[in-house]
DNA sequence: ATTTTAATGCAATTGGTTTGCAATAAGACT
DNA sequence: AGTCTTATTGCAAACCAATTGCATTAAAAT
């Protein structure tokens, strides 16, 4: 089982694991190497499907105990993108910089963003509070470059015409 | 039904969704007189049960429909508060101010908190990506003054002792 | 008053997540 | 290596917030 040895030489989760007297098991150090590797937030059924691709006899629910597990070590994030990308959580492993999620209510595409304000957040609530930030969630949502520019140019077409009303779902 | 004469009057949400075409029935007032004079965020269920005392036959999927409309028309903001207090959205009126919500990973507790570098998370995305914030979510876990006090005081008693497991979840 | 159709209530369903429990296997200790 | 302890797993069932189908009700336009 190569990928087994990767991880425990790789050390990172697997070793914060073992730090905290978690057994190391195949399927654990699985998972572990999956989030590691992930380029962007995934939720648990990706996380499921990706896997499989190693180990077909992987159980969902072992999924969700490790990332169960990861939380509480306070390793890896749990969002919900605004929902925009479905009701279920999306997880990612916590980042040294930390960044927002910037989500475009009209396309839906979703992406990260920083600034250096998000770190004068943390120090404003230390200053003020007494309150020591572990991390901090940023959600944005609101209209992308391309959206707007489009908007615009129908905008432009349908001057004068009524608003389109908002009893009915976006299609 | 004097409820519904009043929420008539003071327009806000009633206003608002009459705009947009929308009915003007008992219990969506209810909801959102609910809603406009909540100090602080709710969930579907604590909505429901408010409006019980006004209408007892009224349905939680009403609530949850008339969340939805609201979403839609983005008057109200759904959290999830970190899941500090429950795996429900919790929902609010949606603020003239911004704010972040911030909660101690020790004692659970939740409050709202504003600095102006909210502000300019906002101006760098309009600058830096032409993207237009409609509205941010800022959701901060961390540990408050009370609690930092407390653990200091535990530390030294035990010093020198091992770091507790965090293996088994917290009491 | 009549008509149209948005909105409601009820029941049933969905879908992500969690729990109970017997079987398995990591890690500790000979 | 062998044995023991118990954390971890897989499977099935349960859970529960949220959604959907549908007949009924009632807002509001005529």
């Amino acid at each position: 089982m190569p990928l087994v040895r990767e991880v425990r030489r790789q050390g990172g989760l697997a070793l914060l694991a073992k730090q905290h007297g978690l057994r190391l098991t195949r399927q654990r150090l699985l998972i572990f190497s999956i989030l590691e590797s992930a380029q962007t937030h995934l939720n648990a059924k990706q996380i499921l499907e990706q896997a499989r691709k190693f180990d077909r006899s992987i159980d969902q629910v072992t999924i969700y105990r490790n990332l169960s597990v990861l939380k509480r070590l306070g390793v890896i994030d749990e969002l919900d993108l605004l929902h925009l990308q479905g009701e279920e959580h999306y997880y990612e492993a916590r980042q040294i910089r930390e960044h927002s999620h910037v989500g475009c209510l009209r396309c839906g595409k979703v992406f990260e963003f920083y600034t250096p304000a998000m770190k004068a957040i943390n120090r404003a609530l230390e200053k003020e509070c007494g309150f020591s930030v572990a991390y901090a969630r940023i959600e944005i949502g609101g209209y992308c470059a391309e959206c707007r520019k489009k908007k615009d140019a129908v905008a432009m077409l349908q001057k004068g015409k009524k608003v389109p009303s908002l009893s009915a779902p976006p299609s």
